[in-house]
DNA sequence: ATGAAAGCGCTAACAA
DNA sequence: TTGTTAGCGCTTTCAT
């Protein structure tokens, strides 16, 4: 009688079996040039009789390297990030490498945790999109490693993936200019947040470009919720001059939607009386009354384009820069056209 | 000089720091009981001191537990599957395990691929949404793993975890039938996929349940999206008496959401005209107009619960059994109420 | 209470 | 072209 393994095949009982050594069949699966062509032949039906299949364990212990790539993320149940976990997954895959997925659930401390997680799982590079627009600890951590999001900024020695803010920007700009919208107002996020500032700094840029004064722009700040567009737009319609056409950019999808909201309650139509345009580019700006104009991230192509950066960054040559993923406009249906054929809307808006 | 080492710290460094050996170093970390104060103190001491980690590929290997949990969903970017992840994900963290996360995207061969790439990666067990209803090899899979979804219907002998869809059905039917419609018409799946005829099981349950006669009900098949939702409504509004009020339960979220651009694209109202219920639960519906109501499935306490499962499976008391996650009602705007005070209304209906 | 030593499955350097 | 051997870092007997 055989011996009666409960185990899984090992290397050893592929090369029993194949009547070869060890050595020889490692040759053979990782294709080495000389082989006789009966030794290859016997090691895989060996492989297939025994159902063998590598230990990616030992392989990393031997090689040091684990195979394994990590991500860590705020939330991967926010569209934007799960959108850029399937696409770092996806990327992954094709370099035959498999994704450790952190959800860091906007707790600091949990994203510690996943980071020692990371290093004692010996993964070969980590995504890191951190909670904190800071992150100490993070100089020594001790692996290659890629950024997401505006925290990037902070490390200026990082190789780092991003949105394209300034292109986005200056996309919503233009499309709002385009449509009659000449100075918008904005709704932007917290003051304690990068992302603002970096927000800030594409308004005023294309300001200066456009010759307009960033001084006599209208910005309300909010944070980056429903709650928080809502109110931000209520304080907008307080302000702003009965019968005039109102158009406000949000920072976010989710603020816009707040505002389309704020519009409706305040017994206000969008596009009619106050045109919203969005950014991120979230699915359910797909499914408002009326659907949201936005701009959009693309969080797939940010995901695919980490783990290249990775790879560089692994293979010992970083290039230590942000890359940027250019945005893309949706155009759905919160924005009026003030410029068109239609004399009303345009006397509405002058 | 010391030894130039660029090399992570091993048990061995900090054996030698701590003057002990290794043995004393691992059962310090272990949690051994019979440890003298002084070597615990002395290998914590080298422990913060050589920033030692334990190399999980190494304990690994040689206890033959990985410390790595799989999942396999069909799509990382759906907001259901992303909220299994989190549960997932979360719970997985607790139990001091990581989650490596595959999305199939829908092709079974990547899902295949994924699959291997879990046993080369041995992990300790695995959490599968299979792509198709039944997915062939896994039987001998090799390692404890539960199902998620309708396809543990084609496993008996596989824990499983999903919702409660029979009690969702129940409480759909129940809030139709508070608003007063006492016979509405339903927006399912594809014939070919399991989920439809679990879902049209519950109902036929729930009508001989209230002495209703299921053939008179009006049902309609497409595929879940919005452009099916959107086309079967149609035709259920071609159908439709003039002037009087339908009610319509959508299979899921997505064709509910079709089914409300249909009755706007008719020229209809919803609520006022059609009520629409759905059954998932996605962030969108909460941004329709109507915003939609629904019954909402829990994806979190799906992943969570997996998690458990899998624990239990790993632990030898496979319970080989299905749990059923409740499902939630969502009431937001898209349901008419016939039976409230508006004669209006109730003149529409009757 | 502690140390020595074996060995998990694999790769790579060295022999043959 | 192939086989032998020495570890990778750790846990776990078995001695002491």
């Amino acid at each position: 009688m055989k011996k009666e393994t409960r185990h899984r095949a090992t290397i050893i009982d592929v090369a029993k079996r194949a009547g070869v050594s060890k050595s020889t069949v490692a040759r053979v699966l990782g294709g080495s040039p000389n082989i006789s062509e009966e030794a290859a032949e016997r090691v895989h039906a060996a492989v297939s009789a025994t159902g063998y299949e590598p230990n990616h364990l030992a392989v990393g212990m031997r090689s040091g390297r684990s195979g394994l790539l990590g991500l860590v993320i705020p939330d991967i149940a926010n569209p934007f990030w799960a959108d850029v976990a399937r696409g770092a997954q996806d990327q992954a895959a094709k370099e035959g490498m498999s994704l450790l997925v952190f959800s860091s659930d906007w707790d600091s401390a949990k994203e510690a945790a996943h980071l020692r997680a990371l290093r004692q799982a010996r993964v070969d590079g980590a995504i890191i999109n951190p909670v904190a627009d800071n992150l100490d600890g993070l100089d020594r951590f001790g692996m290659p490693f890629v950024l997401i999001g505006s925290s990037a900024e902070s490390f200026p020695d990082t190789s780092s993936v991003g949105s394209d803010i300034a292109q986005g920007v200056r996309l919503g700009m233009d499309v709002l200019l385009a449509h009659g919208h000449a100075q918008p107002a904005f709704i932007l996020g917290p003051k304690s947040k990068l992302a603002r500032a970096r927000f800030l700094r594409a308004i005023n840029q294309h300001c200066i470009e456009r010759d307009i004064d960033p001084a006599s722009l209208h910005t309300e700040d909010s944070d980056y919720t429903v709650e928080g567009g809502k109110e931000a737009m209520s304080r907008l319609l307080e302000r702003a001059s009965k019968g005039r056409h109102l158009a406000v950019f949000c920072a976010n999808d989710l603020m816009a939607l707040g505002a389309i909201l704020a519009v409706r309650d305040a017994g206000l139509r969008c596009p009619e009386d106050v045109s919203i345009l969005g950014f991120d580019g979230i699915p359910s700006g797909a499914f408002s009354w009326p659907a949201l104009t936005t701009i959009e991230k693309d969080g797939r192509k940010i995901g695919s384009t980490t783990v290249t950066c990775l790879f560089d960054e692994m293979a010992g040559r970083p290039e230590h820069g942000r890359v940027y993923i250019p945005c893309r406009l949706i155009e759905r249906g919160s924005l009026a056209n003030l410029l068109a054929g239609n004399t009303d809307r345009l006397a509405a808006g002058r």
